[in-house]
DNA sequence: CTTTCTGCAAATGTTTTGCATTCAA
DNA sequence: TTGAATGCAAAACATTTGCAGAAAG
């Protein structure tokens, strides 16, 4: 039976092919590696996800296929403040924001209608046209606010 | 007669006093900079802008006194997902959040008790303490649209 | 005097790029 | 067969760091 991913991995040979470019097993290891976890990672850790897997794919290359899924909306580009960006796969996800433990490191996503609806009404305010936001939350979790 | 920026000046003194850090010439050209001017930069154009008025100070010195004037909170360090800071001084500017045109890079502040709000109450729910957030709209400002 | 700070240049860490080679179409 | 993609190493870019000399306390 096929699963979400195999979906995913359809469009984006789809995508491909209706953009002429070329179906090459490096970016459907780095997108299968992408969609495979729900964690948000960097490009230097899909990188060496890879390597340990012992899929000598070039650095250069999953930057270059990291920002062709960001591009063509795969997946979610995230600045959480340390200069570089994470990434999330959109699958059978939704629009959410992020909480982010600042001791552990751990992300939480949230979902509030209200924020959303306040963002909209600020940019209308402002007579801005929305295109996209940023939301994060640091804190510090319960499990790290009991030791 | 005393301007808020004297009355900054006077409590970074006082600061590098208590904190037995020294009072150099560097650092009073560098946070004197910063509080001169309302936008929003980066550590690189503050170095350049006191470089035009002949203040050669070195990058490095520059890099090290944001990073002090952070630390100490005499400035908010926004990443605005280039990969790089920028900073604003908290002269006469209570907390607000910003909305960024995409075209002409415009910065606008902007404050929401609502989204302050709801915020707070998402934390709680998931158990966090809140200590910061980043919260910025991304869009396109009215000049930008018309044209 | 004795720290701490500065300036320089080198190092860092992430991301990008040029170019010869390889490969999908 | 040929234009695009890869891999490599070098470059780029913002930022940080080690260290010797300068300056503040």
């Amino acid at each position: 039976m096929e699963n979400m991913s195999n979906i995913m991995t359809k469009q984006f040979k789809e995508l491909l092919k209706k953009e002429h470019l070329k179906l090459t097993t490096q970016r459907l290891l780095v997108f299968e590696e992408v969609f495979k976890s729900d964690e948000h990672r960097e490009s230097e850790e899909i990188y060496f996800a890879l390597k340990k897997k012992n899929l000598n794919i070039s650095r250069a290359t999953v930057y270059r296929t990291m920002d062709l899924l960001h591009k063509y909306g795969f997946v979610n580009r995230m600045d959480i403040g340390e200069g570089k960006w994470r990434y999330e796969h959109k699958l059978e996800s939704q629009h959410h924001d992020h909480l982010i433990c600042v001791k552990c490191g751990r992300i939480e996503e949230f979902i509030s209608r209200k924020v959303e609806q306040v963002q909209e009404e600020v940019a209308k305010q402002y007579g801005y046209t929305l295109l996209k936001h940023n939301h994060q939350l640091f804190g510090i979790c319960s499990d790290c606010s009991e030791s």
